[in-house]
DNA sequence: TGATGTGAACCCATTCACAGCC
DNA sequence: GGCTGTGAATGGGTTCACATCA
């Protein structure tokens, strides 16, 4: 075991490795192969110093007075973020939602694949989408435990999400990503992240208000100012 | 001018706000009328000092020894929020992200409203989403002149989403969300929020790593650990 | 010389604990 | 007595600035 995962990522850093991985993606293709802090701060629209904080968590893998290797950057953080494996999702509701969610290439592009899609709506088990046929939510358990997975999403309408939490909880997902707007309740144990449309627009309402006040409130949480 | 807008919110707050919204929404649905910053950390949750501390940035409208009218405090909110009124957005991408986006209940239930979904593609154009026809790129200046419009989506591919936030800035708009996994360029003035599924993903996926691994990575950002 | 890596300083957010009020 | 509102303490994250090394 050469190089053992040390010290845990605080969040805030966790957040913005994807960011540099997708950046460090595009240089690769582009054929550059060393790049330095401040060149990757630019791209991501954070500070230097923040960048070599956040890679200083992986490990010393710069070169000082030069940079870093473009791919090896990329081979470790994928390593660290646990993406030289292919994890299998399973999606939760078959609406809209949860439609566009298995037709989105983003995730099999970034090496998630999705293997089943349930839902209660006898009216939409069978049919297929991206590939995958519906069934119904009863099967979880023979879906989750055929494939060993590990990471649920939750697309379906706000008034279902606890019981599909519930649902996913009791066949062992490990990770939650809820679309759906609720604050779910489950075990210490099990990771969930919320993807809350309404509540970024409503952000984003306060910010225009703000402005139409004549109050000023620049909140640019990922963008970068040029 | 009674109550005026004093101190700027901070963002982790006014994270949370819309959280309590719909909690209170659903309190009002069941005909409650007080509660306290317990009941409702339980709910939310978070503790209950954050929850104080949260609401005393609107101001002082708790009654001591006693609670929150919960009416009011909905009222309140909503008016800090700007949701007394209802935003006019505009789409950017026909695609089926954008076309998920048109169909999603929870944009109007909350009080915004799709007035114009835009694409490149005209084999697209013309076809109707979520009740709104979707029209060329090229109108999009028309489009948020006649309605006012400053809150924009992003739905489009990576990489068409800066050309989209060039667009939409040229027409003037003050706020952006991005589906597409980028980071947008941007004047300072302009807001942008990110929504990326697969950057949620590649952090579930680290902590589903750290699981495998053994070591130990709770970090549950968004539910109740009941 | 030039860029990394990192202690130290700083700043924002969370939590505590209690004064103040109903 | 009970619950809010808020200074004070704590903790995490960001930024600074520089020692360190290719």
């Amino acid at each position: 075991m050469p190089d053992s995962p040390r010290r845990r990522i605080p969040e805030a850093a966790l957040g913005r490795l994807p960011v540099y991985l997708r950046i460090l993606g595009d240089l690769v293709a582009g054929d550059i192969v060393q790049v330095s802090s401040d060149q990757l701060a630019g791209f991501a629209g954070v500070n230097a110093a923040k960048v070599r904080k956040d890679l200083s968590y992986l490990g010393t893998y710069g070169t000082r007075g030069v940079g870093y290797d473009v791919q090896f950057l990329v081979y470790q953080i994928q390593r660290e973020l646990g993406l030289n494996q292919s994890w299998p999702v399973v999606i939760v509701g078959a609406g809209n939602l949860g439609q566009a969610l298995a037709n989105y290439a983003g995730i099999t592009e970034r090496g998630f694949h999705v293997v089943g899609i349930v839902d209660k709506d006898t009216s939409k088990i069978g049919t297929v989408v991206g590939g995958v046929r519906v069934r119904h939510a009863d099967e979880l358990q023979a879906i989750t435990s055929a494939k060993s997975v590990s990471i649920g999403i939750i697309a379906t309408p706000a008034q279902h999400a606890q019981e599909a939490a519930d649902a996913l909880v009791r066949v062992g997902i490990g990770s939650i990503m809820n679309f759906a707007p609720t604050v779910l309740s489950v075990p210490r144990e099990v990771n969930v992240r919320k993807v809350d449309l309404a509540l970024e627009l409503q952000i984003l309402s306060y910010y225009e208000q703000c402005r139409a006040d004549g109050r000023v409130a620049g909140g640019d949480a990922d963008s970068v100012s040029a």
